[in-house]
DNA sequence: TTTTAAATTGAAATTCGTTTTCACTCAAAC
DNA sequence: GTTTGAGTGAAAACGAATTTCAATTTAAAA
């Protein structure tokens, strides 16, 4: 997180562009948030604290935050585009319920190795993947 | 694609719906596009021959498509929904070389076994999923 | 510290793909 | 043929993403 910081304090003066209390407020609030926010929900959370921060402001921010290397836009196909923050460096895959819009995060190495033999047999050098499970969880169910 | 267009009568039969000519034109174009088209090119191109069907039906038919299982909605990051026929085959997943673009399909079933076993982990109930392997092909590898 | 140029901001407007509405048409069951 | 309900096209509505613009703020220069 404090790495974060530093990356983005870095990338802002490397593109000659300007810190503010609003990249301030939104960066720490993006680094708190615990899930993938999508912009709309990144805004109300910090509305409640910092009513003045406006929409667009949150949406140029995070698109600075994927310029700058510390979250990728995710899309689950739920109409939002959604940021991951990246610094946790470890890679994880996504488990996406379809009902609720819960995101569970998973690894598994036993996946990533048969990823690789995939792979090799097809002559490939894997430099990254993506894997989404999209289903109902636990809870949805239940539910009819 | 004889299957197909089995395929989606008998769905159409099964809900209740009607056989139209837009339906008939559509579904051929569908068929007989090569790539994974989307709605809106799928729309022009059916346009040239048929100036009288319109968006809004090639939307709605291609959604009854998705529904009936002969393709499969797909998004790529474009900004657009495009649609993919899916034969009369299984579920597949794709090899992407990052280098030349080249996609190759590919299936396996242990990885499917695991991805259920995480699942089942966390009490989810996959309905479906996406893997895709980025990296580069046999070719691509060699070149510096 | 004051000045200044350029970047930044919030609100509103705009864009763009998707989805729905509605009045009219047509398929197919009778 | 008549009837009924699904299907159609055009246009409107929708929602998220993106841009515009006048006012504000940053930070470098004076």
């Amino acid at each position: 997180m404090r790495q974060s910081k530093q990356q983005f304090r870095e990338y802002l003066v490397r593109k000659g562009l300007k810190t503010t209390k609003q990249r301030e407020i939104i960066l720490d609030a993006f680094l708190r948030a615990s899930t993938h926010p999508s912009t709309e929900e990144l805004f109300l959370k910090i509305r409640r604290k910092h009513p003045t921060v406006g929409y667009a402001t949150v949406y140029r921010t995070l698109k600075l935050f994927a310029d700058c290397g510390i979250a990728e836009e995710r899309n689950f196909g739920d109409g939002q585009t959604r940021y991951e923050w990246t610094g946790d460096e470890r890679h994880h895959d996504h488990l996406i319920c379809t009902r609720c819009g819960a995101i569970l995060e998973f690894e598994d190495a036993d996946i990533e190795k048969l990823q690789q033999q995939v792979a090799f047999r097809h002559g490939f050098t894997i430099a990254s993947h993506r894997l989404e499970l999209y289903g109902t969880c636990r809870r949805c169910t239940g539910k009819s």
